[in-house]
Order: structure tokens, then sequence, then C-alpha cells
DNA sequence: GTCTATATGTCGATAGAC
DNA sequence: GTCTATCGACATATAGAC
């Protein structure tokens, strides 16, 4: 029993060295000594949890991510009104990427890093925008019945474009390394919600 | 005289290979000696030629820069007229994508590789979005000078909204590997853009 | 200039002692 | 299980012969 509490514990702690660290570094310039460094644990001990450089780098991703949507989801939950908590987005993503020191989207970075399309890494990350892809159309959906100026919005375009929005606005503050891409962001898209009400 | 000529050649044999490895496989992980053999030069020339293999990264960004904008250019200047010389740039984005295999910009995949943000990579691909950025502001200026529909147009903020969505476009076509994100945007632009006219 | 040979370091991953 | 030592491959960059 506790040989097991102590692989838990090393295991958690290669995990978070390695959420730091792939995200701030990147994944190809992070070293599995270096985490195994930071973590303070013996090589073989990695190698125990984790079969390859990979296998940590997929467990990073689902982490990272549950992570964010959770972050997500918080910001969101402040608000009841549709709109509101759509918008909600957008001031999560400006405190997010002000938190981060502009390194942007860790699933979208290790995406660029990662060409090979039919690789382990890219499908978990494919799958894993599914996932935002569809709290996003919740939210959408929920606007256009709970608001009946919405009735006539089409709400999988809607949500399509939002989710392009969201990741244009994460691509364009961390190339321009600040946040007023997301403000502007924010009232163009207001614009075109508007454009729905007529 | 002889040797400034094979001088240029090689360098542009390197410059060549890079161009296509870096986009392809990205910037860490290409090695210098794939290039070198590729290229079919000597480790001396090319240190001769790039002191590093940073300095490579910038004369490929450089160039990268040109050949995406040129191309860009092409697809605009089919058109007279400014809304459809501005709806060209999805048209070309569909081409682009369809043509480097879901690759995206190599650019943004660069800067996802590069965390340090004072370093010269950085400042660089900076500089060159601002380039982008000015092109697109006097196609938009255009709009709204040319159509007095489109007078009462913001056009800095309709910049920088079409700015995030050429990149916001490229990151979703790149992450789900198709480019119905790309026209899905440009529906949507279409209906924000029609938001002036009223 | 072109070429080979090499320096120096780090990578991911394993083996064997305890 | 934990530890050290080490593997072979590859990284970027230099040195010296021609």
């Amino acid at each position: 029993m506790k040989t097991m509490i102590q692989e838990k514990g090393s295991r958690q702690r290669i995990l978070g060295v390695a959420i730091r660290l792939f995200f701030e570094q990147g994944y190809l310039a992070t070293g599995i000594n270096q985490i195994i460094e930071q973590a303070q644990v013996c090589k073989a001990s990695f190698y125990s949890n984790f079969p390859s450089k990979e296998d940590l780098c997929l467990a990073y991703i689902k982490t990272a991510h549950v992570n964010w949507m959770a972050l997500l989801g918080k910001e969101i939950n402040k608000h009841r009104n549709a709109y509101e908590r759509l918008m909600a987005i957008f001031t999560f993503l400006e405190n997010w990427m002000n938190s981060c020191s502009y390194r942007g989207c860790g699933l979208m970075n290790i995406s660029s890093e990662t060409p090979e399309l039919k690789g382990r890494i890219r499908q978990l990350i494919q799958q894993r925008n599914d996932i935002l892809k569809k709290s996003i159309y919740a939210l959408v959906d929920d606007l256009g019945k709970s608001d009946p100026r919405f009735v006539r919005m089409n709400v999988q375009e809607v949500t399509s474009f939002m989710l392009m929005i969201i990741q244009g606005a994460i691509v364009s503050s961390q190339a321009q390394v600040e946040t007023t891409p997301i403000r502007h962001a924010k009232r163009s898209f207001k614009r075109f919600l508007g454009s729905y009400i007529n």
C-alpha cells in the first residue's frame, strides 16, 4: 500500500512538472532529464509511470485541457444570462493570456510542434477540441432558445465562428503580446451577433 | 566572381531546403545535419553562410513570409472591387491549407516553438505580422472609401477583427484537418460586414 | 572556398546493483 | 521499487588538411 501511494505521488510530481515545462518551454525543447530532476524521481520511476515521453505528453494534454476547461467554466458560471455567459469567454481569455505570460494555448502549441496528423498526439488534441466545441455549442444553443431575438440564429454556424474567434484571439494575443486583440474580438463578435436581431 | 556565384548557390540551396523542412517538420525537429545533407553542402559552407541555426531560422521566416504574402497578393489582385478583394483572402486561405497538407502558418508554428518573447525570432515574427496587418488595413480602408455603404465602418476595428479571423481560420483548419472552418468564417465575416450597412 | 574528422553536449531509453 | 552508470544516436558547432 505504501508503495502504491509513493508511486501515485511520483506520478503526480512528474505530471505536475511536465505540465509546467511543456507549457512554458514547449514539448520538444523540454527533456526527460529536466523533468526527472525537477520532479525529484529517478529515471526508472519515470519509465515505470510513463512508457515513453509521448505517453507523458498525452497525459499532459488531458490534464491541461481539463484544467483549462475548468477555469473557463468557472468564469462562464458567474453568469446566468445566456448572452453574458457567452461573453464571459472573452473575459476568461483575457485573464488567461495575462496569467500565462502570453504563452497561448497548450494544445495548439503542441499541435504546431507535431506535424504527424495521424499520430496519437494530434488525434487526442482533435478529440479535446471537439469537447470544447460541444461546450460552445451548448452556450450558443442556450442563447437561441432563451432569447427570442436570436431564434433565427444558425447555431452551428455561430458555434463554428465562435470557436474560430477563440483560437484566433489566443493566437493574435500571443503574437502581439497583449490582450487588445481579445477586447477587439469581443466588440466585433457582439456586432456580429447583433446582425441576427433585425 | 566564380566563388561568389557558388556561395550564392549554396546559400540558396540551404535556404530552400530549410524552407521545406522547417515548415514540414518544425524548427526544433529539423537538424542542421539533415539540412546540410539534402542541400548537398559541407558543414563549413553552411556555417559560412549562416552563423547559427537561429540565423537560418530568421532567413527562413523572412523568405516564407515574402512567399506567403506574394501568393496572397496574387489572389487578391484577381479582383478590382474592394469587397471582392477582401473576400479573396478566404479563397487564398482555402487554397493554401489544401496545398500545405494543413500544416498551417509557418510563422505561427515557429512562434509556438519559441517561447522567449524577447528573442530575435519572436521579434521578427511580430514585425512580419505588422506587415500583414498593414496590407489588411489597406484593403479595409479601400472598402470604406470606395463603397459609401461602408463609410461608417471602423477601419481599425475591422482590420483587427479580420486579422484575428485569418489566424483563427488557419488554426481551426489546421486542427480539424479540413477547410470547412474557412468557408464558415467567410460567411460569418460577410454577415459581420453587413451589419455596417444599415 | 570544400572537405573530413572531431569536439562537446544532450537526447530518449535501458541495464544491473542494491 | 530506487539508484547509478551507460547505451547509441543525434544535436550544434569547430578545427585542420587540402
